[in-house]
RNA sequence: GGCCCGUUCGUCUAGGGGUUAGGACGCCAGGUUUUCAUCCUGGAAACAGGGGUUCGAUUCCCCUACGGGCUGCCA
């Protein structure tokens, strides 16, 4: 691949949250700017006006923003060849779009919605699949094709409102190079005359979309297989505009597919599956259109990056675990791979754990902090990262610091009774409480010197690990499982140690 | 329906005319551990089907099947 200036763009529509998928696109979009010396651009693109929700585009910033993929060029951040949101950009349109108009590559079209519609339905009733506005049947509409300069002049003028379309030549075959997929041609007659700019006088995204990569210099177009489609006419754009020359290369991902079943990723296949497919809680009045984040849900946004990354393409090594500076190192559009990807859960699990594993303990708690102080508590640094470091290895994700952990902040846990039921002997009552008294008196109290003396106990009484540490680990955390109960003592501290133990025989006891 | 794209273990994938078809997730079994987890070892598990081309095809070509996308004055 070339070197000479990359500049890529990832250019998401303002109607909702921002999905998952498209996360991936921003991502690969980063990567290859990045391992190029290129240039990442954002591009709002809200010609859609019936459809834009207002704090949409905060959202893609700030999803952008928490997986590291900083644009170079922004609404925000401002750059040479903005604005960067369309909906600022409609004079620029404009321009092209009379320069199609005049060469005889577009044509004013007065055909009403309603009238299109009718359209649709008659073709419907006679048992046709669908209406296509074509070059088989243009002259047949309502447009300047077949109107006489006085009448269209006189219309124009009248603010009456028309489309400007697009005006596929026949019995060409259009072809382009895509860089995932190989040659792709598409016969001329199979394309219909998209509109370019709306009744509104907004552009279309294909109008858009190539006049904006073209002054915005766009090298590659790298996006989801949903635009494979159109990108003939996008060719052809270029080329009535004569950018062919400079027409980016393209690259058409592969699609993220639901986990189970069939068909892509869609917004509901979150709360189906009890999964996000979003990056950030997307909160909203009704419920059923809010969506719960990988950020709320517990996941670090590196694991993110990296699961996301790995769906749809790969190094061609064994390794697995990349930040994203080794992502971008590694990164290759010619390995993104051609089918459909379903998203798998498992994986991205795994990666998060993988994370928090591998992450130095005093970083771990600055991340678990909140979480902790959601809850009520203000440990030190020390005491957190000591618990971080004795509960890295048995999470999954944040919340599960405090979710199995809660013992280490707080006296008020529920015990394990089947298991005290089975190990809390009435034979062993005399010598449990010898052992809270030797404990008591304990002068090293750390992990080896508890070990020490719950072991030399254990002799005296001819005892085994399985008949007291249970019984132990009960009554300091509530549960069988966890770190090495000796750690948990050292940490807990003796006069904690005792309290809880004091409480917890009293109510095994009862038990 | 039409057009376009795709198809290697359940999932993400490597590979590619001659391989014991490799790895990872998940799953199963064993080991380690006071428990859980981590970790280690082992295991089951795939080239959609049919035709070609070829000495030889999972790999190249064609067809079929299946899957997906598009078919909006949405992007």
């Amino acid at each position: 691949m070339t070197m000479e200036n990359i500049r890529v763009r990832f250019a998401p529509s303002p109607t909702g949250a921002l999905h998952i998928g498209g996360v991936r696109t921003a991502l690969y979009n980063y990567l290859l700017a990045k391992k190029h010396g290129g240039t990442f651009i954002l591009r709002i693109e809200d010609t859609d006006r019936t459809r834009y929700v207002p704090g949409a585009e905060d959202y893609i910033l700030e999803a952008l923003e928490w997986c590291g993929l900083i644009p170079d060029e922004g609404p925000t951040t401002g750059g040479e060849l903005g604005p960067y949101r369309q909906s600022e950009r409609k004079d620029i349109y404009q321009e092209y779009a009379q320069n199609l108009v005049d060469n005889g590559k577009a044509y004013y079209a007065f055909d009403t919605p309603e009238e299109l519609d009718a359209r649709r339905q008659e073709e419907k009733e006679k048992g046709n699949h669908s209406f296509r506005y074509d070059s088989s049947n243009r002259h047949e509409m309502n447009n300047s094709l077949d109107m006489s300069e006085a009448d269209l002049a006189s219309r124009l003028s009248s603010g009456e409102p028309y489309t400007i379309r697009l005006k596929v030549p026949r019995d060409e075959t259009v072809r382009f190079q895509d860089i995932v997929r190989g040659e792709v041609a598409f016969q001329s007659n199979e394309l219909d005359d998209k509109i370019l700019v709306k009744g509104d006088g907004m552009p279309t995204y294909h109008m858009a979309n190539i006049v904006d990569d073209h002054l915005m210099k766009i090298s590659h177009v790298i996006r989801g297989e949903e635009w494979l489609s159109s990108t003939a006419h996008h060719v052809l754009l270029y080329r009535f505009l004569d950018w062919e020359d400079e027409m980016p290369k393209f690259a058409h991902l592969p699609l993220i597919l639901k986990p189970n079943g069939k068909g892509k990723l869609s917004k509901r296949t979150g709360a189906q599956l009890g999964i996000p497919v979003f990056p950030l809680d997307w909160k909203v009045e009704n419920p059923e259109d809010s969506f719960v984040g990988f950020r709320e849900f517990g996941f670090d946004p590196a694991a993110v990056v990296n699961f996301l990354a790995f769906l749809g393409w790969n190094p061609g090594t064994e390794q697995e675990i990349f930040n994203l500076d080794e992502l971008v190192q590694a990164f290759d559009l010619e390995k993104i791979s051609k089918g459909g990807a379903k998203f798998d859960f498992d994986k991205a699990k795994w990666y998060n754990q993988q994370y928090i594993m591998a992450t130095d303990n005093h970083k771990l708690a600055e991340k678990v902090r909140p979480i902790i102080e959601a809850n009520g508590h203000q440990p030190d640094d020390k005491y957190l990262a000591a618990v971080c470091g004795m509960m890295k290895e048995r999470v999954t994700f944040y919340p599960d610091f405090w979710k199995n952990a809660a013992f280490f902040f707080q006296d008020g846990y529920d015990y394990d009774e089947k298991t005290v039921r089975k190990k809390w002997k009435e034979e062993h009552r005399s010598a449990f409480d010898q052992l809270q008294l030797r404990l008591k008196n304990l002068s090293q109290y750390n992990d080896p010197g508890i070990k020490g003396e719950v072991e030399s106990f254990m002799q005296d009484h001819g005892l085994k690990y399985g008949d007291v540490l249970p019984i132990l680990r009960i009554a300091l955390s509530g549960t069988t499982k966890g770190p090495s109960i000796f750690e948990i003592m050292e940490l807990l501290g003796k006069e904690e140690v005792d309290k809880r133990i004091t409480k917890a025989y009293s109510i095994f006891d009862t038990l």
